[in-house]
Order: C-alpha cells, then structure tokens, then sequence
DNA sequence: CGCGAGCTTGACGTTGTTCAACTAGAGTGG
DNA sequence: CCACTCTAGTTGAACAACGTCAAGCTCGCG
C-alpha cells in the first residue's frame, strides 16, 4: 500500500499548500505515506503517544478527544472529511497532546512527521501554509475556549448543534454518529443536562430528534439561544 | 524612533529566531518598527482592530484580553516581557481577534506585519520557528480550555494563581498588578467568589495575602486543589 | 426470551452567581 | 483639615444552574 497514494487523490495535498511543493517534493511524502482504513471508535492517534506521524482524512468524520486523569473527556472538536489531522500535534515534538478517534468509518493517509517536519524547514511557502492552517485552528480554539467561558450550558448545546450541521453534516438534517454521552462531552455538560435540553427543544420544535435522526427546525432560534445563553 | 531599535535590544529577536535572518531582513525589520511606551491599562492591540502591527513586549506585564457583545471580559492570559505579542492575532489577516492591554508600565516594539509576513513566506527556518511558537501558545490555549472545561472553580483559581507566581511574576512573592475583578475574569468566575476563595485560603495559611501583596506560602497544597478540583 | 447498553426522567444536593449592604482608602473641593 | 464622593474590596443571604443519583425505559442482539 505505499504507492501511488497521493496521486490517486490528487486533491489531498491542496490544503497542505501542494501547489507550493516540487515533484520530488511530493514523492518523497508519497513514500513516507501509508492508506489505512479506521473502524467507527478507534483511535487514529493516541493521546500522549508519539507523534510519529500526522493524518490526512480522505474520507469519515473523527473527534479530537481529550481524556483527564480521572478518566473524563472532553470532545476539542469535531471534523469531516477532507481535512489535515495531527497539524495540531505535529509540533509538540514527543506527544500527542489529545487523541483523534474515528466516530465512523474513516479513511486516512498517515504521513511520516519528520518528513513533513523536513520539508517545513525547507519549504517557506509550504511552511507560511502550515502556519495559517495552524493558526486558523488556534481561532477556533479560542473562540471555542470563550463560549466555554462565557455561555450557559443551553447556549454551548446550541453552538455545537449548529457547529454539527454547518460543519460537518453540511445539511440541517443528519444521523448522528455520536452518543448523547459524546454530545455532552463536547457541550463540556452532564448527559442528563443536554438530554434535557434536546428533549425541550423538541417539544418547542426547535429541532426535530428522533433517537439519531436528527433535523434543525429552526436555525434562527438556536442562534438566538446561543447568542443569549 | 526609528532607528537603531533592533540592535540597542538585540535579544529581542532571538524569540523571533533571530539566527534564522540575514543582516538585510534584520534591517528591514528594523526600518519598519517603532518603539513606544505603555502606561497601565492602555490598550496595545485593539480586538477587532486591523491587525496592522505586531508587538514584542520589552518591558512590563500585559494581559490578552477578550471582550463579548455584552461587554463581559475574559482574560485568555497574561504575560511578562521579553515576550512576542501578536502572534496569534498575526495571521487573521483583517482583525485582531482579542485586545493586548497594558497592566503595568509596558515597552514594546511595534513592527509593520506586512512586512514580517513577506519574511514568513521568504525565509523557511524564519517560518518554521514562528510555527512552533504558535503551536506552543495554541498548546497552552488547549491546556487553558481543557481546565475550564473540567475543574471547579476553586481549582481554576488555584491554576491561575500558580501560573501568576511560576511565569509572570517568577515568584512565589509578588506585587499584583491586576485587581480582583480582572482575575475573576482570568479564572473565569465571579468576583465574590474569587475573594471568598482567596480570603479562605488565606485563613487556612495557603496563600498570605494583604491587598496587592501575595504570598504562595503552601504551593504543594495549592498544586494538590488545581488537580483535585 | 432475557440481557445489557444507551437513553430518559425526576428528585435532590452542591456549586456558583446575583443582589444588596457595608467597609476602607484615595482623591477632591470647600 | 474636614466632609464628600468614588472606587475597589468584602461579606452574607437568596436564588438559579447544574451535576449526581436512582429508577425505569427501549431496542437490538445473543
């Protein structure tokens, strides 16, 4: 499985500023490359392992997992395909700072870190590249960081709601692959909290849910809830 | 002001991998920078402002202060010179997406960005170093918002008062130059609450504290309530 | 048919915010 | 030099938000 990889997804080095990089460029990272395929639930990196690589995700949605000493988590985020994983860990040299597991099935390009690391040093364009990628993610993480800190937990539900259908489903209507239990590890509440929450909303019919069925019925009001929570 | 202000501090872009730049990239960098001072609570870097310069604290203490639509603060963090400023707000291109504000008497050098832009896409190693600067400050916003996320209060305000003595004030004694109510908003809390906690501790002889002075007189304990909380 | 995991609901206690009253110190004008 | 005011800090009580616990439900699977 180590030939032809890149070039049979000819799209997947754009994001990673493919236009910046030489021929040989790219075939050096064709050959540090490996195509693998995840089951839904398990774990593509590994929270405090090495970083020996970063992932391309080709195909699926995963959750960045982040597992305490007391064995709680907390969802960072979630994303679908197509989308560079790992960046975020790539540069803190010896471990995985949180976990990236597949919630469905998922396909994945795993790259060799110090080859990439290599052509950073050597590529400036390919490096700025990284840094506004790198960046864009630290935006977001702020500004999921300030929701964290300023909203009530009806307003953190809401955001992730329309978080999972703008961003990841793109449709108002979607199967979840997530659990009520992965759902409130990302809202950072109680399952009892967001089943509640959901259960009132589908009442009020602000969304339509039925068991993983899920439909927004009312994007208006949702961002009415997250801006006033 | 416009001369010499690189080579009179030639520390300060050792941060900034300095080793990484040619004499003329210094030059041009230094051609595009001005140096100025900061009184207490004046605003470096506006939130929403264009992000127009970027800023290396020589000098002082400043806090990254993010303001919401209703006027509520959040400290995302503070830090004490010699520190790169403007880091983060770099790269999203049109705005600044939180204010730096003085908190002590601050010296900082301003340089134009499009101007450490084109180096960033010039020079590789320059990019490179800039990129794990990022990643180090994005680390610490992970670490940050995984720690709201999970503790209690109590054990957020144990966090950011080991983090005041440890990286700001690089003591356990120190003078603090924020008042309550902005390390409420560091810790994400009340003020009543903040006080009541700091008032209890200082009963229960953790911490000694007489208005703006601090004293960490039992960091072990405090360490012990920032992971049990 | 029964078992177990995920889901749902309500009661209850804890945590933390809000509100209101009060104190101490710093600055101001008569 | 003394009121006066203004702000930061402090305290306690009432209240709301939220998590925990315990019980019951549902659905898929052996």
């Amino acid at each position: 499985m180590k030939t032809n990889i890149l070039t049979n997804n000819s799209s997947w080095l754009s994001e990673l500023a493919l236009p910046n990089l030489t021929k040989d460029e790219i075939k050096t990272i064709e050959q540090a490359s490996v195509r693998l395929t995840f089951k839904k639930s398990e774990t593509i990196l590994k929270q405090g392992g090495q970083s020996t690589h970063i992932a391309y995700l080709v195909q699926g949605i995963v959750k960045f997992n982040f597992e305490n000493e007391l064995g709680r988590n907390l969802i960072l985020t979630v994303v679908s395909a197509p989308k560079i994983l790992g960046g975020a860990n790539l540069l803190y040299q010896h471990n995985n700072l949180f976990s990236i597991i597949a919630i469905e099935i998922c396909e994945v390009i795993l790259v060799e870190s110090p080859v990439i690391v290599d052509l950073l040093k050597q590529n400036a364009h390919f490096s700025f590249t990284t840094l506004q990628l790198t960046s864009e993610m630290y935006k977001k993480t702020i500004l999921n960081f300030v929701s964290l800190a300023f909203k009530h937990k009806e307003g953190r539900i809401a955001d992730i709601m329309i978080y999972l259908a703008e961003n990841v489903y793109h449709n108002n209507k979607f199967q979840l692959s997530l659990t009520r239990k992965e759902l409130a590890e990302f809202a950072g509440c109680s399952s009892e909290n967001l089943i509640m929450t959901l259960s009132r909303w589908n009442k009020e019919h602000i969304i339509h849910n039925n068991g993983k069925a899920f439909e927004i019925v009312d994007p208006d009001k949702l961002k009415l809830i997250s801006r006033n929570c």
